[in-house]
DNA sequence: GTAAAGCTTCCCGCCGTAGTAAGGTCAAGC
DNA sequence: GCTTGACCTTACTACGGCGGGAAGCTTTAC
């Protein structure tokens, strides 16, 4: 299977196929005797186990971790469970400061008109004096 | 006033502030003989713009639009509604993205005992045949 | 035989930030 | 005057995850 197939077969691009082989986090590929990349089965499962750890937001970090888990058999899944615990605290994290933005701007959307005349919350807060600026957090 | 208070009086670091200098964001600072940077209070505050735009997760590109509203006296409240308001969209769609992985995850640790065995349904999600696979979206 | 599609490596870009190195400047203290 | 140390300067590197493209080789199809 050549690097386009695998490509395909996965949703990852042959650019990022290699990239993840240079990086380690894929092991080396076969190569035919032309030089070409040949994937197995094998090959296959990891990339696609890359993905969907991408989808779920996992970091490069953690998808070493998650895949060296998933290969070693005698793994606790407490190990496991840890990962993907700190990585919902982070995305927790994500939300909480992402919502605490939106609130923000949300409210200094609504109090601007949105017409040709000049006047601007959402500027004055920006740009304004510390009296009059919303509050932030 | 020096670099470094200015830095301190923003809460932006004086690398970054060189940096919004270095890619036209902010005016070319004055300098004094020494060839040290010489902010004044219009710089200050432009800095202070910055730093209040980001920390609520406006892009560079977005910033330097919004600067140059700020500056114009004669700007229509509605460019910046517009600006604010795609800003809005895509914090709501990044936290939909972000709460979607969460969900997924949720469900997968929850049902992870946790201990030393090594079954685990995040690994099976992850690496394992269709079947078995969480409804992912 | 030649064209096109696919592969190879290598290098550059993005965004926003941090670090580090090698040097100039300035104020304080001896 | 001289040293010390804090501060400034530019210039370069790196990060995470990609994307783009050049220059060249291989394989397939007609």
């Amino acid at each position: 299977m050549l690097i386009g197939a695998a490509a395909q077969a996965s949703g990852v691009s042959a650019k990022m196929i290699r990239y993840y082989e240079s990086i380690g986090l894929l092991a080396r590929a076969g190569r035919l005797d032309s030089g070409y990349r040949d994937f197995d089965g094998r090959d296959l499962h990891d990339i696609r186990f890359i993905r969907r750890a991408r989808d779920l937001g996992f970091s490069i970090a953690e998808i070493t971790r998650l895949l060296a888990l998933w290969r070693d058999r005698a793994r606790p899944s407490r190990d496991v469970k840890a990962i993907a615990e700190k990585h919902i605290g982070e995305l927790e994290r994500k939300i909480a400061d992402t919502r605490s933005m939106l609130t923000t701007l949300r409210r200094l959307a609504d109090c601007c008109h949105g017409d040709a005349r000049p006047d601007c919350p959402i500027l004055d807060d920006l740009g304004g004096d510390e009296g009059n600026r919303a509050n932030r957090r």
